[in-house]
DNA sequence: AAGGTCTAGACAAACGTTTGTCTTGTGCGT
DNA sequence: ACGCACAAGACAAACGTTTGTCTAGACCTT
């Protein structure tokens, strides 16, 4: 028999039997990952066999009583495949990498939510990488991660500039790249919901607020916007337009913005926030003027992040349903993984008109003080 | 010369050259990633040579001009080294896994964003996992992030039950565990602070919110707010003291228990919430209950999350640097892996006091009113 | 007793790297 | 002309699996 390495020589041993049922990992704490080798070497087989056995491997035959000794010794050294090895010689890795621009704020984070709840039910891993929208990281991670061996590509709200050797599924991107799927909002819909219920509360005289440029959503959110105005005959106002310019994850990136047009004088009697965040920082602002929401300026936010529902007053707001998305993301993405061919180009989520405390009809009186 | 798989046969075609310039990666997109060996055939060279050009590797004598061939060669085929290949070999994955509790609320994600942005710019990636407090898959993943290559783990809010065999660092996870580097927050300190601030206020009368169970901060943070309440002489009343059960990460959490004790007609000027989200529940409790916040009753929040500030009106609060938090856990974990022995058990993080707006003076009279 | 079929498992190659050792050839000094 | 040192790179083993093929013996059939 040949010497064992780092495994005691008794197949019998009560000792290590016990460090099993009991807690006593702390004894292999410090030591190396048992191996198939040195598995197969205590049990006098040959490594292949013990892999056959350990994986059910079909049309092989193992005598009922040879497989029990082996998931025996598995059991009592602990025995934990490497699935490096086992991805490199399978050339499977059952890991995808997710790329989001930030990590801290509430939208990414829900849909990475709704993206892990579905990788990990499926068995799969992930690798997270965030670039903070620069395009030199943009462009480095998707290779590393591709060389960590991630076996496709989950892009939140990333600008991807060209197609990748693996399945790519991105979240709320909007550039048409082949081999790239596309979960979006349907932005159509989104604008219809919340034009139509300022509309219908009866307000005319509305501020838009457009995304930042380097935002993925910015542009087809405000195409929407403008169609549906269109459709209700509602007027878009250049004065009454905001650009917001900034990134910024807080609610300053809507203070200011807001701030500036109540300095000019501007009347409006609604604010179309491009999200949640923009719209908490312009009630502020609408609030240290001395103005009430919804009373005096109605506010429909963008999102429904957590906060939405915690806000004071509660937020009005066009729901994403972004966990949702995180998953159908998830979703597709492995069932082009499993080979499906026929994927869509782009797959639209409703969304939902959230009605809160910020939209109430428009004061008639007040805005004519303020003109 | 040996046939090539995979590539072209000629190194000077021009084809191939401007794909690497260009956009043309779309050329590459269903093939196989380059392999060193393909590399190797087509440069007439054995991978091994490669290998020690592309890296760099010292005391090797390779001419600067095959040098240069190899790595123009490299460039050429857009060659990505296969890590998964390359941690086989060296038994250094560069990866740790991070274990959290829950993937959406601002809480784990802010101490991820740390984490992340450290990892990151160490050349670190993560492999993520949540359990939602499950034990058994608080016993599985550790095992399987391991497994998976992991060379270290940091657990956010996470009760491990035993050691591991790699390096633990574990934020907001309070057993002393071998092995296991807690990053802790100095909830001493935390008491003070906000005892203090209620104290010098004029309370005296404080309801408290103690955590659930399974929350891993809960017991150390009661302790010191019953040992700091001593050293202040104020009494704890037990019909004031909450205690919270439900797994909630949404102000429900709060609301119901506050509710429950105004109904009961409890006197109370000023809540020591759990946290930030129950703070929330709470004044909304108080406000449907037509009391004012800060008027009638003070409420400090705990952990500053991104929430906090947002809010109306903005929550004075115990800032946990969580952000900081997991920078640290991080770094710990990185100098452990490596090999710096002398690792602190425990690392303590000062909290600071955010006094906003949701704490003033006790309201005497309507004390006196509702008694 | 010869041939065939089955069983139990060994063997070896492969996945894509890295790294220690070995070989070949060239140029040098004497 | 000889040995030597050094340059340039080949060779092989290893990391821990999986999987297709092969073999030795046991058992059965006729």
């Amino acid at each position: 028999m040949q010497p064992l390495k780092g495994v005691s020589q008794k197949p019998d041993e009560q000792v290590a039997e016990s460090a099993v049922g009991g807690r006593k990992q702390s004894k292999n704490s410090g030591e190396k990952p048992v191996s198939l080798k040195i598995l197969a070497d205590y049990l006098g087989l040959c490594p292949a066999t013990v892999s056959v056995v350990l994986n059910n491997v079909p049309g092989r035959s193992i005598p009922a009583e040879t497989r029990e000794r082996v998931r025996a010794a598995a059991r009592k050294f602990n025995y934990q495949p490497s699935l490096l090895a086992r991805s490199l010689r399978k050339q499977r890795t059952f890991t995808v990498g997710v790329l989001a621009p930030e990590l801290s704020d509430g939208y990414h984070t829900m849909v990475m939510s709704g993206i892990g709840d579905h990788l990990m039910r499926e068995g799969y891993f992930y690798l997270t990488a965030h670039h903070r929208h620069k395009p030199d990281m943009i462009e480095e991670y998707p290779r590393l991660l591709l060389g960590r061996g991630a076996e496709g590509l989950i892009a939140i709200d990333t600008a991807l500039s060209h197609p990748l050797p693996v399945p790519v599924v991105a979240v709320a991107g909007h550039r048409k790249i082949s081999g790239v799927t596309n979960v979006v909002l349907d932005h159509k819909r989104a604008a219809e919901l919340s034009l139509r219920h300022l509309h219908q509360l009866g307000h005319r005289q509305i501020a838009f607020m457009r995304g930042q440029p380097f935002s993925a959503d910015s542009d087809d959110r405000w195409k929407s916007i403008v169609s549906v105005a269109r459709e209700l005959g509602l007027e878009i106002r250049p004065e009454l337009t905001i650009q917001l310019e900034r990134d910024l994850t807080s609610p300053e990136l809507g203070y200011p913005v807001v701030q500036e047009l109540l300095q000019k004088g501007r009347r409006f009697t609604a604010i179309m926030s491009f999200n949640d965040i923009a719209a908490i920082g312009a009630i502020r602002a609408l609030r240290d003027a001395n103005l009430r929401v919804p009373e005096d300026v109605s506010v429909v936010g963008f999102d429904d992040i957590l906060v939405a529902g915690y806000h004071n007053p509660r937020l009005t707001t066009i729901r994403q349903p972004l966990r949702h998305m995180g998953e159908t993301a998830a979703r597709i993405l492995l069932q082009r993984l499993q080979g499906f061919k026929d994927y869509p180009e782009e797959f639209a989520v409703p969304p939902e008109l959230i009605i809160r405390e910020t939209t109430a009809p428009p004061n008639k009186r007040l805005l004519k003080q303020r003109g």
